[in-house]
DNA sequence: TTAATCATGTAACACGTTACATGATTGC
DNA sequence: GCAATCATGTAACGTGTTACATGATTAA
């Protein structure tokens, strides 16, 4: 999964480590976040399976760094995966402790639901702020159809924050409502 | 994770790894799947920790089969992680997919949004069934306010089912307006 | 002088997936 | 006779997390 992501971003443009963790931390941190050791690890991989070269770039006042460039085989890979089918693994960490809260009082849990509906509301109006700066991306890219899927990436962050919110509410309504213990 | 999951199961009932696989197949399914070699490996390390005591039962007919109850120190373990922050981890394959279809046609891209949609409104509709059997699940816990948050789990997946339908539903008309290439 | 930026990683452990492996009983 | 149910796992690999480790340059 890691793997193909940084294919796709070497499929944009030649990038060293550095900058493909850059590029996850700001634009595809909202749905995968990326380890420095796991990415470095999956660039030795992938440059072991031949789907990256990898060339390191002498500098002057910086360290060394290491340019990589997806290989035919690589951009092969990468569009196989686009067509494959996709494989969702259902693991919700937020459902597993929803779901033995009865463990705890209702007060607890009322508590539980405004806490987690306040964290989705700044997550909300962050993407509110990320869908200007989509413009940007966009200029980035050079590509309006590409950065069409960035956009689309946001919708979902920001529909996603909506809908916990809107279901915080009507946990704490029921919480409130059919309150025994 | 799974470790907690299972701690809160035994929390409810003394089981052993298969009706523990059973449970999570039946009830938290749709949030969790859980892998039986991974089941079993958890309960090692957990009656390993002391959260749980393993004992075996022999059985006519049928094979041996290892029961395993909760501990004071699992239930202490269970309480810390219910009042633990809440850490999410943002992993959603669909929206790594999802950046980078630009390489690819519109028409595949439709008919990627297309089948996906399909795909979450069998769900959806499954979840509607899966209400009806609530109050089933309800008698099995004995305990309405426990059977109470399986019930949220379920909504969240009905909402999260609708909110990906009507995002598949945006990307489309997106796709048909703007298309480029 | 202190923190941030640029740049690379390793080691150890934790968690998740896939395939393999066994075997009795019961119902069709 | 064949498939499903009950019941246990191991082995090998793949992926993700946390902590450790180094070091030059630049701007406040």
């Amino acid at each position: 999964m890691l793997k193909h992501g940084i294919l796709g971003l070497l499929n944009y443009a030649d990038m060293n480590g550095y900058e493909i963790l850059e590029t996850f931390r700001h634009s595809l941190n909202h749905f995968w976040n990326a380890q420095k050791s796991q990415v470095y690890r999956e660039l030795n991989s992938l440059e072991d399976s031949g789907y990256i070269t990898g060339t390191w770039i002498e500098q002057e006042g910086k360290p060394d760094k290491k340019m990589y460039s997806i290989t035919d085989d690589g951009r092969k890979e990468l569009l196989d995966w686009l067509s494959e089918e996709l494989k969702e693994t259902a693991r919700i960490p937020l459902l597993m402790k929803t779901f033995f809260l009865g463990e705890r009082t209702v007060e607890e849990n009322i508590e539980f639901f405004n806490r987690l509906k306040e964290s989705y509301k700044v997550r909300y109006e962050g993407f509110v702020a990320a869908d200007t700066s989509s413009k940007e991306y966009g200029d980035e890219l050079q590509d309006g159809y590409r950065s069409m899927f960035w956009g689309f990436t946001i919708s979902y962050g920001r529909r996603r924050a909506r809908m916990i919110m809107e279901w915080c509410d009507e946990c704490i309504a029921a919480l409130r409502n059919g309150g025994s213990r």
